[in-house]
DNA sequence: TTTTCACTAAACACGCTGTATATCTAATTG
DNA sequence: CAATTAGATATACAGCGTGTTTAGTGAAAA
């Protein structure tokens, strides 16, 4: 009930590395399971030589885990460089080097594939990495609306925001990367978006690529 | 020990009714659930109004049945048209045949969408639905080639390839289904599609479409 | 010396899959 | 008609997972 102040540095410098081991456990085992099932606190914390239940002390849930281990991930992904695509002059340099970015990023570790699962499973969790992929749709709003030219209409325009944005997806990625290095996949990845962009360039608006009207 | 002949029409149609009944609920089920986690044998054997143990009598198990519901999903979804799309003459059209079925297959039922997300929790029903998409695969293959000018190299073509698979997906129409109808989605898929088998016909070789080499 | 924090140990409730055993029922067969 | 049979049922169990609770331990800080 005294409630006497209490500021331990040396304890609290042990969590924050106990922490970290737990989180590269569990990135560890992620990349090498061969399913997301496969994942289980318990093995997780066995393997960081800690109690199950200092995890959930940690990180409050599985879910959590999850989240922690991708921020990690993020944070070791060079994703700063974006401000650098978001600089450049010409959109079209920055749009080929955001996808440059995300191609490098999805093909960084196998455990980002593994996380990508999870979502599937656990509703609470895809909406955390949603929110973690809002930068990404943003930058290729901006980058496409400098693009396009006057007469692209603000329908065209989303159908090809969207599109690149699909294409820059940790799922198109997985999809072409399964037979082909990470720089190949870029290059496809690259060569779809210009032909996509093409359509609402303001240069070439006059059928340069076929339009899927009849 | 006598083993007697037994032959039942009746109690083996009962047997198909109550079978027929437990795949409708557990696409019912599929449907209404936020998440494949929800899809437990047990609500769906409750919905069907029969015992857990009767579903795993008549599908051996829970793959067993997802299996079963995503084929009863497809004999309704019209992919017969696939001969169609492949007897064309004009493999461009074909091409342009494959993505509209397509897109409606994956659109026409929201269950497909779950069970395309039961692949990342079961490695054996992944290969299971992998399987079901070897002829989608094959028939792009044949297009690809069909449409390709001598001037086209193998990798090339197999680039084009995997990007029209990629993008005939279930999982590329989820991405653009979330905002718009299913022909908008499929407007788009086409265009890009046609984009880039643009870089691999005989008449426009010289780069109409931008190369990714820098 | 006492307080405080992080961690541990051991259990619990709950839900899921998959299997085993015994029983019931109604159609079929001799 | 009476024995047989396939299918369904009821019930229990083993195994594994998450998430929570309770009590206890050790060492740094006050």
């Amino acid at each position: 009930m005294s409630r006497r102040s209490y500021v331990s540095v040396a304890r609290a410098e042990a969590a924050t590395e106990k922490k970290e081991r737990v989180i590269q456990a569990a990135a560890r085992f992620l990349r090498e399971a061969e399913s997301i099932t496969a994942f289980s606190l318990d093995a997780v914390a066995k393997a960081a030589d800690v109690t199950r239940l200092t995890v959930y002390n940690q990180f409050g849930s599985r879910r959590g885990l999850l989240e922690a281990v991708f921020d990690d991930i993020a944070r070791r992904g060079r994703l700063i460089r974006l401000n650098e695509a978001m600089a450049e002059a010409d959109p079209r340099k920055g749009l080929d080097l955001l996808i440059t970015i995300f191609c490098e990023f999805w093909g960084s570790d196998p455990a980002v594939a593994r996380l990508h699962d999870a979502m599937t499973i656990d509703p609470e969790f895809a909406q955390a990495l949603l929110e973690r992929n809002e930068r990404r749709r943003h930058s290729i709003d901006e980058l496409v609306a400098r693009i396009a030219g006057e007469q692209a209409s603000a329908a065209a325009r989303r159908d090809v925001a969207d599109l690149v944005f699909a294409l820059t997806s940790c799922a198109m990625f997985r999809m072409l990367a399964e037979t082909r290095p990470v720089a190949a996949v870029c290059a496809i990845i690259t060569d779809a978006a210009r032909a996509a962009i093409a359509r609402i360039e303001p240069e070439n608006s006059d059928g340069l690529v076929a339009n899927s009207a009849p």
